[in-house]
DNA sequence: ATCGTGACGAACG
DNA sequence: CCGTTCGCCACGA
């Protein structure tokens, strides 16, 4: 079964402005249950122009933090474009996902 | 076709 | 709360 980037992205643009998601809700979400990696990888293939219809940063690791890139400084971007977003972060980077991460209704 | 890599994550010790 | 191991699998060299 070959994964379809697009059907990703479809989940990621649900999560609404100021809530987070995880990696693995929304492989879970999109029809890929344990492909959160998968998700990483459709994220990082988003061109300039795809990232703009597409709130990716509001995709966060289960820890509740912003996942490291191994180049770039996209982490740190995310991280500022979601303090835009009212997200707010504790002394160790980290989110409470009981309070900002994204539960969808059945009928969302 | 094979292999290393990686915006992940759960399980262990 | 670490660090390690392992399962996962699309991609590109």
């Amino acid at each position: 079964m070959k994964i379809s980037y697009q059907q990703i992205y479809g989940v990621v643009k649900r999560v609404p402005r100021g809530r987070v998601a995880t990696y693995g809700q929304v492989a879970e979400l999109a029809g890929y249950p344990r492909h959160a990696r998968q998700v990483g990888y459709a994220l990082n293939a988003l061109s300039d122009e795809e990232g703009e219809k597409v709130p990716w940063q509001r995709v966060i690791n289960a820890k509740g933090e912003i996942s490291p890139r191994t180049n770039g400084d996209g982490d740190f971007i995310q991280r500022l474009l979601l303090e835009e977003e009212g997200v707010e972060f504790n002394a160790q980077g980290r989110i409470s996902r009981t309070t900002y991460q994204w539960r969808p209704r059945p009928a969302d």
